[in-house]
DNA sequence: TTAAACTTTCATTTATTTTTGAAAGTTTAA
DNA sequence: TTAAACTTTCAAAAATAAATGAAAGTTTAA
């Protein structure tokens, strides 16, 4: 296989992961181009690169900015502006389940607070739903907080968490 | 709140949070249903519920059934059949992250696997490629075989992780 | 200033995903 | 058998999400 090939099969593999977990198709195929580029890449190559629109580009992009994992960069005597990719591994899986935490786990455990702790009455039907509620919400917690834990060291975190738990 | 106000809302929660999470918000939100009812549920109820179609209920269901987390239930007496979900979160959770890995991360890893180990030649440009997508191969093995690991027990996993790993 | 170079926005279009519902298929009781 | 009770399938429709592109906005060099 050549380079342009390889190229374009990680682009196209990375973009169609993303899509299965939430992440929208160009987003993640932006993202897998920068990751790969040796040097920052200008909106001008990203559209040339992956054949869609202007705004589509600068849409994604911002997104991704948002996200903290692309940051712009401005080249000396360069009009236009240039963009790279978090290249650090745990650095960008740090960024993204910190954001997935605040954007999506934390609202959805403010819901299952809520609902857990109705008056749960006598039927059965309700006693069963709040003890699954609670059980839920003490699950996806503890879940959260062992990704925070995992992410808040770049390295080592196993051997770290470990001890951190341990006191 | 109300029972009925607080169920719903769990439902409603669950499918979003599906959503976010590349998981189709029907299938989501009959497996909340499941989850939080204390007796198998019938399709008829199931459609009733939710306002969904014969069809939709019966694809998602299947759906359900194939990712290992919903379970058929036949009653004595009874033609139809009833459903009822995976309680145990730990279970839950293991049986998740197994079907994530063997059907979206084993085959991301294939192609990482390949295009990671193209030729490199002589350009900064494709050893930069080649760099980096190898380590976003050894970054994403590690990270699905600790999830393996994680779920490979069902109860204090950390600790048996830790001796696992120790030796 | 101003006009060229560039980026962002957003109403509209396009593509993708999900849902419907009726026909086909299956199972079971009699 | 057969017919009632139930489930599955899948082409078509509907809903949702993403992409386009032209106009508006911004920045900068002269």
């Amino acid at each position: 296989m050549e380079f342009k090939e390889a190229k374009n099969k990680f682009v196209q593999t990375w973009g169609a992961l993303g899509s299965q977990w939430g992440i929208n198709k160009t987003m993640a195929q932006i993202h897998a181009l920068l990751m790969v580029s040796n040097e920052a890449v200008s909106m001008e190559d990203i559209m040339d690169e992956l054949q869609i629109s202007r705004g589509n580009a600068s849409m994604n992009l911002r997104a991704l900015m948002d996200w903290g994992i692309v940051y712009k960069e401005y080249k000396a005597g360069e009009r236009k502006e240039f963009f790279t990719a978090e290249k650090d591994l745990d650095e960008l899986a740090s960024k993204i389940s910190r954001e997935r935490s605040r954007r999506e786990i934390k609202p959805a455990l403010k819901i299952l607070k809520e609902v857990s702790t109705i008056e749960a009455k006598d039927s059965t039907e309700e006693k069963h739903f709040v003890d699954q509620t609670t059980k839920l919400y003490d699950f996806v917690l503890k879940a959260d907080n062992v990704l925070d834990k995992m992410t808040e060291f770049n390295e080592n975190w196993l051997a770290k968490l470990v001890l951190k738990i341990m006191k």
